[in-house]
DNA sequence: CACTAAACGCAACTTTGTTGCAATAAGATG
DNA sequence: CATCTTATTGCAACAAAGTTGCGTTTAGTG
């Protein structure tokens, strides 16, 4: 139901300790309800009617979003930031996949991107960004 | 020497069958020379002497350069896109690291990323971007 | 040397994201 | 519940990276 996960969202805020505002739950309400990485075009198109919230808003609601964890961002080929709720036990660690035909990001857990790459001599890993590119179940 | 480079970049522009201007020589020359992943702006520094190009000129070439195979177009989580000169038996195939502190781009070769990552079922792999980051031997 | 299409340069535009500042409202306090 | 404080929001203006349209120049051909 849409209001558990508005209710999920509200508490998720609450616990950050800041201040629970209507843009960020229902952001962070819309972000929970996806199952994938979304960008700030598309979150603003879903958030079209339950409230109405400036772009820069929006911005700064997802930096937040993601400086408090709850959310995880992600670079992209073509320039722009897509973001993903954080869902229990998936971290950071894992690669994405990006359908070339429909763009749509989605994660790919099985890929751990945490493990130890071979680095040259006296480099510091410290994460890595991989994203597989190809046609996704629905493109191919 | 410098004149070496630019006669081996003029003769992989006159190869492609295209027009050999300068632009493209001074330009592949300048990617030629570097080790890395230079951004446009790094190539517009470099070019500074040599010969005095436009902002669109440069875009246009290097787009050029990449459809023909002799560069490499990377993407990296500042919205920024490097280029890298193809060198013989450096293929798209392989990953990047970049530095966090003094964030330049430098291949992996010891990565392969043609390998075949676990997709579900029904995906279908075209490519993959590992950008690796952490500290390079200099800044760790 | 003349010709023609490919490159180029300039100006204007687009997209994505950021900054400054005044107005608003969340939540604490009395 | 009225008031107060300050975090958050909205607006406007700005910035960086890259693109598009179009008239001018030039590489390569005959």
């Amino acid at each position: 139901m849409a209001t558990d996960l508005q209710e999920h969202a509200k508490e998720l805020v609450r616990r950050t300790g800041d201040r629970v505002t209507p843009s960020r739950v229902q952001t962070l309400s819309v972000l929970l309800a996806e199952q994938r990485a979304v960008t700030h075009h598309e979150i603003e198109a879903r958030l079209q009617g339950n409230l109405q919230l400036d772009r820069v808003t929006l911005y700064r609601v997802l930096e937040w979003l993601s400086e408090k964890g709850l959310v995880h961002k992600i670079a992209s080929d073509d320039r722009v930031w897509r973001f993903r709720a954080n869902v229990e036990a998936h971290t950071h660690q894992h690669a994405h996949f990006k359908c070339t035909r429909c763009t749509k990001v989605t994660c790919l857990d099985g890929i751990d991107t945490a493990h130890h790459w071979p680095l040259p001599a006296g480099y510091h890993f410290q994460g890595a960004e991989l994203t597989v590119k190809g046609l996704c179940a629905e493109c191919a």
